[in-house]
DNA sequence: ACATTTTTGCACCAATGTTGCAAAAAATAA
DNA sequence: TTATTTTTTGCAACATTGGTGCAAAAATGT
């Protein structure tokens, strides 16, 4: 595991260090999407906040986690489990909002279907976020 | 106009207030939706932060707004041209969001597609935002 | 082990959003 | 219209979220 890890750093060019290591690690451990609150919860204040703001920064950069459109404020973080490149990713599946556990999770599996638009748009990228009640509180 | 305006506030049983329909106001003449900087940028900071937050809270309970997911942490408001209830929205329509102008446009007309779910999954609301090039910036 | 590059922590700042409470404005009653 | 009640506003104070510059620390390459 710990090697897979240093693995995913060092195929992205970045220096293997504590923190990187640890959120990686939460990501790689994590069902559902992490916001930047959760992490420091979990690291015990063992980093400094700037620290897991910039390596949430530098993992989206390098195409190793996405984030996900909310309606509140809050910038969500998943995996990418599409092989997503450094400044372009290709995640093309859905994500689901549970309104009771309050977790996302990408929907690997469902795929965004075609939205045709209006003459004049051109479409780079589209999100596709659902909210309802997940597998596990039904 | 200002007409207009003061039905729609008392359709949903608030008081007629400037603030109420200076910003109703800005909603009805805006192209695409607004963040709160926007409104308070446009009002001269003739109304307090505090009553942009409230008012906005407000109309969005009241199903006079709605609002729409965004990538980064802001949020923004448009308009419902469905016929919203207090409590209950039921816009189903995609949003747009410009690359180059940063506007973010209401496709009243695009649909949301279905979306099937795995088992287990219940689905209330689906909201899609599709980011590219916009028909003026093109 | 040493020099170089990268990352981290700290202090400080800025934007965004919330709450409680008294003053002001709007709606309602008289 | 004026008086009373209800609602809304403004202010102050606070919390949360996120960013920047810079020196210290850690990681990398030789
Ligand atoms: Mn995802
Ligand atoms: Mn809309
Ligand atoms: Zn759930
Ligand atoms: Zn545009």
């Amino acid at each position: 595991m710990m090697e897979q890890i240093a693995d995913i750093l060092k195929k992205n060019q970045l220096s293997i260090t504590e923190g990187r290591k640890k959120i990686l690690n939460m990501f790689l451990n994590s069902p559902g999407a992490l916001a930047h609150a959760d992490i420091e919860k979990n690291t015990d204040a063992s980093f400094d906040r700037v620290t897991v703001y910039r390596t949430l920064q530098t993992f989206v950069e390098k195409g190793i986690i996405h984030n996900i459109p909310t309606t509140d404020n809050s910038i969500l973080y998943a995996l990418c489990k599409d092989n997503c490149e450094a400044g372009h990713h290709h995640d093309n599946h859905v994500h689901f909002i549970c309104d009771v556990c309050d977790k996302t999770i990408c929907l690997e599996n469902v795929i965004i279907p075609e939205v045709k638009l209006p003459k004049g748009f051109t479409q780079k990228q589209t999100d596709v976020v659902i909210s309802g009640i997940c597998n596990k509180c039904k």
